[in-house]
RNA sequence: GCGGCUGUAGCUCAGCUGGUAGUAGCGCCAGAUUGUGGUUCUGGAUGUCGUGGGUUCAAGCCCCACCAGCCGCCCCA
């Protein structure tokens, strides 16, 4: 057998690929407008950078990393995320000297090593940003802003949100199962969340003998994932459960309180999920998800949240808090659609030595001049006209003998059949013109 | 990592209770007189039937293993 892309990794081929490409060029559009400028981190690092940030008793660094010794007996690990590169990265370079918040973006393949399904894949891209040097809610508010912006800019349509706080997402364009809807939870600080854990753990040991055996793990293992089980029968006791936000402490409960008076000051629809849980560690107060109905059972587009902690766990003496938010590419690439790639403006046919000799000056020309051009190899012009028709050519322009003693050049609407001989003068202009 | 389903030409698929692959549709290639496509007509190419074993006189069809994809779980983007 061939040699084949290996499990849970593929190609992007075009025309998929021409999506990929609006939705990094419409991403980067948006952030540009907020400031943000791109920064690239390597795609390996040391292995303990994610096992001391992302949490060792995360999935994804117990049991989900792509890692190997180095020659030197380091041990090297492919990214799981970014974020912690990123925090990395400002903190080697001593970006907290630079003033106001620093504001940067990324996108890149992430390595996970999970079972492939629909949405799911081993290397996948996130286009991500983060928001470092500042506490202020009103950063929260404005990175999740700047993410709705990214989706909306890709073509999504907001879905119709059950406690939608008034909108300009224009809920009504679509229906609930089709757009996407913004989740947002405040998980606490150092300060107040282990009190939350202690009452919960309380709580489950009395109510989890009753519930799923998922559950039953979980009340030992991972505690908060109770509250996010989707089993039916046991939703009734989830809701006797307590929520984080009972027991914020004072500051978080400010904190999450601005987040919100800031998104319904810009019109943003969102739903309050008290059981909203993310799986990294470094999360604290504010973190959010937007999911979208067309995609299945992997249905979350983006994660995100704050992480004032970070910087200090893997290091670093002076404090760094940050916010940020990461696109599944794949995801999104999914749920926009498919696009036609754009066809070649022009289909070049040069016919016989002639014209075979003047054909690269005039594509060079045409080219310089913004148009793209196809230059025809087949020998025969009705074959040169098939190929032509099937790319999908504007334009069919045909030099031989003819042209060459006329000086002209033939030009061929592909759509309507019409044909017009035009001077080498008139030629780009017309092309141009129509192309608009 | 666990469970279920699937795997026949480039794509979508057909293949009856095992008998030696289908003129299938789309696509591709070549023709239907000399420099004109999109419609039409004619002809053609392509498959180690996911891979490797096994049962059988005989396997695309049955059994086992592996690989890959999809769906669900877990988790997350």
């Amino acid at each position: 057998m061939s040699i084949r892309a290996i499990k849970g990794t593929r190609d992007i081929l075009p025309p998929t690929s021409s999506v990929w490409n609006r939705v990094e060029a419409v991403a980067r559009e948006v952030f540009r407008t907020f400031n943000y400028h791109e920064i690239r981190t390597p795609i390996f690092e040391e292995t303990a950078l994610f096992a001391r940030g992302v949490g060792e008793d995360t999935d994804i660094v117990g049991k989900e990393m792509y890692t190997w010794e180095d020659r030197d007996g380091t041990s090297l690990t492919l990214r799981p995320e970014a974020t912690a590169s990123v925090m990395r990265a400002y903190i080697e370079h001593r970006l907290d000297q630079i003033p106001g918040v620093k504001k940067y973006y990324y996108i890149g393949p992430m390595f996970r090593r999970e079972r492939p399904q629909k949405g799911r894949y081993r290397q996948f891209f996130q286009i991500g940003a983060e928001a470092i040097g500042s506490e202020s809610p009103i950063v929260d508010a404005e990175v999740i802003e700047m993410v709705v912006a990214v989706l909306q800019r890709v073509g999504l349509k907001a879905a119709k949100t059950a406690d939608l706080i008034s909108s300009d997402l224009d809920p009504t364009e679509s229906k609930g199962e089709e757009g996407f809807h913004l989740l947002l939870n405040s998980v606490g600080c150092s300060k107040c969340r282990p009190n939350f854990m202690a009452t919960l753990r309380d709580r489950l040991k009395d109510v989890a003998p009753t519930m799923c055996a998922d559950c039953q793990r979980r009340a030992t293992t991972n505690p908060l994932r109770v509250l996010d089980c989707k089993v039916p029968d046991d939703q009734a006791t989830i809701d006797t459960l307590p929520s984080i936000l009972d027991h914020l402490c004072e500051e978080c409960h400010q904190h999450f309180k601005v987040v919100q008076q800031h998104l319904r000051h810009r019109g943003i629809a969102f739903e309050i999920k008290p059981r909203l849980v993310r799986g990294l560690d470094y999360y604290m107060r504010t973190t959010f998800e937007i999911t979208h109905g067309a995609l299945g059972a992997q249905n979350s587009v983006l994660g995100g949240g704050r992480y004032d902690g970070l910087a200090e766990s893997i290091g670093s003496k002076v404090p760094a808090p940050g916010i940020g938010f990461s696109i599944g590419e794949d995801r999104l690439v999914m749920s926009v659609g498919e696009e036609t790639q754009p066809a070649v403006d022009v289909y070049f046919a040069p016919m016989g030595d002639a014209a075979d000799a003047l054909a690269g000056l005039l594509c060079a020309e045409l080219r310089a001049a913004g148009i793209s051009v196809e230059r025809s190899v087949d020998r025969k012009l009705k074959r040169a006209l098939e190929v032509a028709n099937k790319m999908g050519a504007r334009y069919a322009l045909i030099l031989g003998d003819n042209e060459i003693a006329t000086g002209t050049y033939l030009v061929k609407d592909m759509a309507s059949g019409e044909q017009v001989g035009l001077t080498r003068d008139q030629l780009v202009e017309h092309i141009r013109q129509k192309k608009n």
